[in-house]
DNA sequence: TGTTAGGGTTCTATTTTAGAACTGTCAATA
DNA sequence: TATTGACAGTTCTAAAATAGAACCCTAACA
């Protein structure tokens, strides 16, 4: 499968993927989280080659997840900056951090902590239920196909 | 940067990327929690070719998100079954959906609708706060360095 | 005996990535 | 004036990773 067919499959997962399910973009958007803004900045802070580099950012600006910002004339330079549709990706980001912090840290402990400045508490993230505000666990949640839903050929399709 | 690095990095995102950062990976896990389980279903409903798909699910099993489960005897078959670790993943794959059914759904609309059991409502993922459970945003969240972090050098280290 | 199902492995051709060097603009310095 | 340096890329070549297809093995079934 094409990196371009992803984007058209009938499934919310996949068309993201198509945008963020590689590595390098995945750790450009924590950069940017970290409000890190500029071509140089991101390729020391990540090692990543300024070819790659290059090309992942035109792919973020080319979905709307980043935007090129002029931030100085001559010569011309530009910052790349999230979009709300970029910011949007926070609980992604947050919920890939959390996950790490619970199953992958060593005996150091968690290399970041993360405080909420509403609460001045130190957080996890929790994901609930937008209707009732439980937290969500995998086997309370039925899927049924929406109106976006891969049609059923025949007989019933199982579409993701 | 070789995959093995990232496993390695003092960063919960980056060691949570090394298992889950790739295109298949999500995709695969996506079928598990669909209740997915066996190599040809994988296949058929992926289109992924063989020898990834045989290369992905070794991976997952061997970081602990899926479990190898014999279902017959003879000849012996397998079942790949998510662990706890691996249910732990469900806050990821649901915000990933969601971002898509934001921002990369067509005219046609979601392809997939969730309907919580405990409610009985079809339901948005939304991430909050542990400690005072109000909606999370990117900007009002706080960095701090954790017991993980990288050492700084000599002067401050900009830690990810 | 031949066929089918499940679960892979092996092969080659094509894409991606890594790693390093090169280009070009302009400002500040020597 | 010439040189250095920051920034933002582009252009190479060699090394991985992936796609696509074919092949292998076991054991049941007809």
């Amino acid at each position: 499968m094409k990196w371009d067919a992803l984007e058209e499959e009938p499934c919310s997962l996949a068309r993201t993927v198509a945008v963020i399910g590689d590595r390098w973009s995945l750790l450009i958007l924590r950069e940017c989280f970290l409000r890190v803004r500029r071509f140089d900045e991101f390729q020391s802070s990540l090692g990543v080659t300024r070819h790659l580099l290059a090309d992942r950012l035109k792919k973020l600006v080319r979905f709307g997840v980043l935007r090129k910002a002029p931030y100085q004339d001559a010569p011309k330079r530009y910052e790349y900056i999230l979009t709300q549709k970029g910011l949007d990706l926070y609980p992604i980001i947050m919920s890939i951090v959390h996950w790490g912090n619970v199953h992958m840290v060593d005996s150091r402990g968690r290399p970041m902590l993360h405080e909420h400045k509403s609460c001045h508490k130190m957080f996890d993230p929790v994901m609930v239920c937008s209707e009732c505000g439980e937290p969500l666990a995998a086997k309370a949640v039925h899927v049924h196909p929406g109106p976006g839903a891969r049609k059923p050929a025949r007989a019933g399709g199982s579409a993701p």
